[in-house]
DNA sequence: TGCAAATATTGCACGGCGCGCAAGTTCATG
DNA sequence: CATGAACTTGCGCGCCGTGCAATATTTGCA
């Protein structure tokens, strides 16, 4: 039983990767609003029901699976003593590396969002939920009476992530590590905008 | 000629309004998702066709139309001389100003936000919109090199004007100069809370 | 190995969504 | 009051998303 959780999970993982792949490779290829969710099911080699098992809608498997910042990551963040931005960059940092990227998906978003803009709100989401793990995590820090401008920074942190990921996706150059170096780049000169 | 646009653009304003406010009503009455496009339609007193003419989907009804930034706001920030942090809380200080927002309206969202938080990205997507307008504005001044930060700059306050917003939806002794006043003050507290 | 329970996949049916189209209606203007 | 532009409406159609129940597959355990 301790292995069955990890084992299905890994397949479901493989799954739902295929259906994003799929789903991707026509929206490129046919344009987003040409195609159907039959059509993504079929490519994808799966019934249009089992599709609804692992998305919710077309727009989700084209974003894919959302990451969920691990607990050892949190309690890392909460002992941490460097400043806020350090740490916060190390955390992504590690996120970034505990998750598998897969260069070419990340391309293919690029490319499709670049190509039918109507998407960015759904990707948009997706930073959303990621902006709020890293909200709560930032509340551990300073108290639930920051919350608001908790929330404002982990959405900075989180759109300049998404700004680095993009970077990385369309640079085969680029390491992991630099995502983040990009991030508390854009961080810092936020700052400098911010007192002009 | 030249008051029939104004004229019939009053109208279609008026209409949508009216749709909206339907909308909400039964949204908040029966539950966002146990209401259907016909109900809301019918409430408002037009046909589901119509409905279609002013929103392109339910939740667009909900959120309402998006106010655009006027190209006179746009000009005189380009040649303030203000800190960019004084210029844009002025500019939209005075875009609060030109649109008129009728506070019930405001806290239905508000409430419905509370009630229905799978709505969050239909409302976020509106910001979004904002937030592209504040950060072309931004770029006039700063020059086109420095676009991804004037986006994520353009994001916190959008963000922090939300916030502004909420808080004077559900606070009747709120002038709607407050609620650039709380922007002001949230801008600062994150930049305080990124020197930590 | 083989059986029972858990989990995944699928087909089906159904109601809501969103839009193109064409016919009818309203209304400011000349 | 005639005219044409803008608005409204009904209709039809295909796609979306889900509940349900049947079937298939996988897993843990005897």
């Amino acid at each position: 039983m301790t292995e069955t959780a990890t084992l299905r999970d890994r397949r479901r993982r493989q799954t739902a990767s295929e259906i994003q792949a799929a789903a991707l490779r026509l929206a490129l290829r046919d344009g987003h609003d040409s195609i159907t969710t039959e059509m993504i099911a079929s490519e994808a080699g799966i019934s249009l029901r089992t599709f609804f098992n692992y998305f919710p809608n077309k727009q989700s498997a084209l974003v894919g699976r959302q990451p969920v910042i691990e607990q050892d990551l949190a309690d890392w963040f909460r002992n941490a003593d460097g400043t806020l931005i350090d740490d916060l960059c190390e955390v992504l940092r590690r996120h970034m590396h505990a998750i598998d990227l897969h260069r070419d998906t990340a391309r293919m978003i690029d490319r499709l969002l670049a190509r039918s803009p109507e998407l960015m709100p759904a990707f948009h989401a997706s930073l959303q939920r990621l902006s709020q793990q890293l909200s709560q995590l930032i509340l551990t820090r300073t108290g639930p009476d920051h919350a608001p401008e908790a929330e404002l920074v982990a959405e900075i942190f989180a759109h300049a992530l998404a700004n680095g990921f993009r970077a990385w996706a369309s640079d085969t150059d680029m390491k992991i590590d630099d995502i983040t170096s990009i991030l508390a780049t854009q961080i810092r000169r936020i700052q400098a905008l911010l007192q002009r």
